[in-house]
DNA sequence: CTGAAAGCGCTTACAG
DNA sequence: CTGAAAGCGCTTACAG
């Protein structure tokens, strides 16, 4: 038999309501009763029921993670950084994978049923619709990371601002011919990146041709081709951003298969820093989305619509930063010396 | 206002009991009202709590995932198995990363509080002696691939096998002076996998001195330092296996530098198959653990356990296979072609 | 086949 | 400062 916290009233000798107040640390008891109840939970290990609990507040401390699958490359650092947050304040993650077609039905079904008091939809593809209207009835979404088609308060990543440095390390490595890879054009980020990539670039000498700006799927094998596309058209580069890290690893085999060496003549920047980016040859300098802070913000952001505060009309966006490792020449940053290994033409302009 | 059973019950003009049976789908139901009642259900919308189910089943449908780090690399594939088969009886996996300090405490509570009805622990490196508390108590806990030093229920990769696998491929491509690199010598799948190994190449021509073992901590830097060890050595190998792939992946690092070209002079096998497999050049053939099937396998059990079932004595072991990659030649296995790139001297026994 | 009642284990006004 | 009672929204014997 399960302690309950009629058994703790009994033994103390008062009523289950003082035992509830000592349990929740109301002012209003008696030092020497919450004494004495305090002293008879921790003999007897007593936890409260978190069904008893939940029911009795109508609510539960979880958070509903739905995601079209577990594996995606930076969910886990995601999480981490969700999970982070959430604990300190005694909330739990419930995975909720939806790839296939049964897992939408049964995440729905859980959030119907109020299993958890809010969701962080982790790029909800196909399923914005469904969350929209689970958000109108009441129950607190938030999106990460997905284009800003919906209406749902959104944490995303500030893709112009990765595209501007990946952009500013190619000039500080003296790079003035610049090919890109991008995903696919579907996706708003995509042309965000671009944009970025191309603002940065502008009135520095360097240049970045509309033929050497190339489509690709974002896989691995995509980024090989698309890089071959490249190669074979001919056309010169010496620094090429790849606005995907499977990409950049895919063009990396290309680039290594034509004999063109990295970063010597050509120098790669990948975008994400997925776990991969260490361990390709050579390793990969990236723009790192903070997929631990895009955790935290969202989580933060939930906790804050649960606790009823009003949605951000805009999505939160976070800055990038910038990893070296090395597809990319190692740049001193002293002052100075920044252009020595430069062409000798002006490759900064004045910020 | 949410919609509750008593509405329903009135709506329907029966009772709570009536609505619960045809909510649980009991057989005893009048057709005729079974009908009416589930129609105004759809047309409510209507969806039991979860809260309440739970409080009055005494059970949860959700399981405790007790993880020392959410980016461990292999856990979202094992998560994905588990959730898969988890989902199919309507289970939900709650995560708890127990990294820091704190972890541990809240996930204890949760415990305590019969947030789960049971508990997949992966990797409790120092948490089993509470975790056997626990289940003790009655908690259903399995343990994911540790060492068999508790007495918990677990499912666990057969390492010897998986050391017997590298073994047999290094014979057919007629690698015969071969080197190991293992992990930390404190944990029981090393000894097991090096087991596995070595009774493989027994009476087969081929070789592992002892002197062509060394022990690595599991890192990238770890493995590149093991290479170096051996390549300092002086000591000849045209094989190298090696047991965890991040330290294979920092062995071709050291093989490269060195000048060792990879099949060509030295074959090497990793272990795990973790995603970076992928990415390394040339792309690394390893020894896969079955990640999936194993948090399938520790789903079901857990299940079971759930059910009343008697825990078994013995962990449950699954068998490896082998992901042929680039690191090791292309070895044809048509019979009578087998020994094409061997060295003429029989590779293989017969078995 | 169906209903009234008690119970799951808490919390929360309302009195005192 | 404390207790009796009602309520959270279900399920489950027990009657009929």
């Amino acid at each position: 038999m399960r302690t309950t916290i009629a058994d703790i009233a009994r033994m103390a000798g008062v009523s289950k309501a003082t035992v509830s107040r000592v349990l929740n640390a109301r002012p209003d008891v008696d030092p020497a009763t919450q004494q004495r109840v305090q002293q008879i939970m921790a003999d007897t290990g007593y936890v409260p029921s978190s069904h008893a609990v939940d029911l009795a507040r109508g609510r539960t401390r979880a958070l509903g993670v739905l995601t079209p699958d577990l594996r995606t490359p930076w969910l886990a650092e995601l999480l981490h950084g969700a999970a982070e947050t959430m604990q300190t304040v005694g909330y739990t993650l419930s995975l909720h994978p939806a790839g296939d077609g049964t897992g939408w039905d049964r995440f729905a079904s859980r959030a119907a049923a109020q299993s958890f008091d809010g969701i962080l939809a982790v790029c909800p593809a196909d399923t914005t619709a469904e969350l929209e209207q689970l958000s109108e009835r009441g129950v607190p979404v938030v999106v990460v990371d997905a284009g800003s088609g919906s209406g749902l308060p959104s944490v995303a990543t500030d893709h112009a601002d990765g595209g501007r440095r990946a952009a500013e390390h190619l000039l500080l490595a003296g790079r003035l011919k610049l090919a890109m890879i991008t995903g696919p054009a579907d996706h708003e980020a995509v042309a965000e990146c671009a944009a970025g990539f191309g603002d940065r670039l502008a009135d520095t000498g360097a240049v970045l041709r509309a033929s050497c700006v190339t489509e690709a799927d974002g896989t691995e094998q995509g980024g090989y081709d698309a890089a071959q596309r490249l190669l074979r058209a001919r056309l010169f580069f010496d620094g090429l951003f790849v606005h995907g890290d499977a990409m950049a690893a895919g063009a990396l085999r290309a680039l290594r298969e034509a004999g063109r060496s990295v970063p010597g003549e050509v120098a790669v920047i990948g975008f994400d820093d997925l776990p991969l980016a260490a361990f390709t040859h050579p390793t990969l300098t990236t723009v790192r989305v903070p997929w631990p802070e895009l955790g935290g913000a969202a989580a933060r952001l939930l906790l804050d619509l649960i606790g009823g505060a009003a949605a951000p009309r805009q999505p939160v966006r976070l800055a990038t930063s910038l990893v070296v490792r090395g597809t990319t020449p190692q740049v001193a940053r002293i002052p100075g010396q920044r252009s020595r290994r430069a062409t000798g033409r002006p490759a900064l302009p004045r910020t």
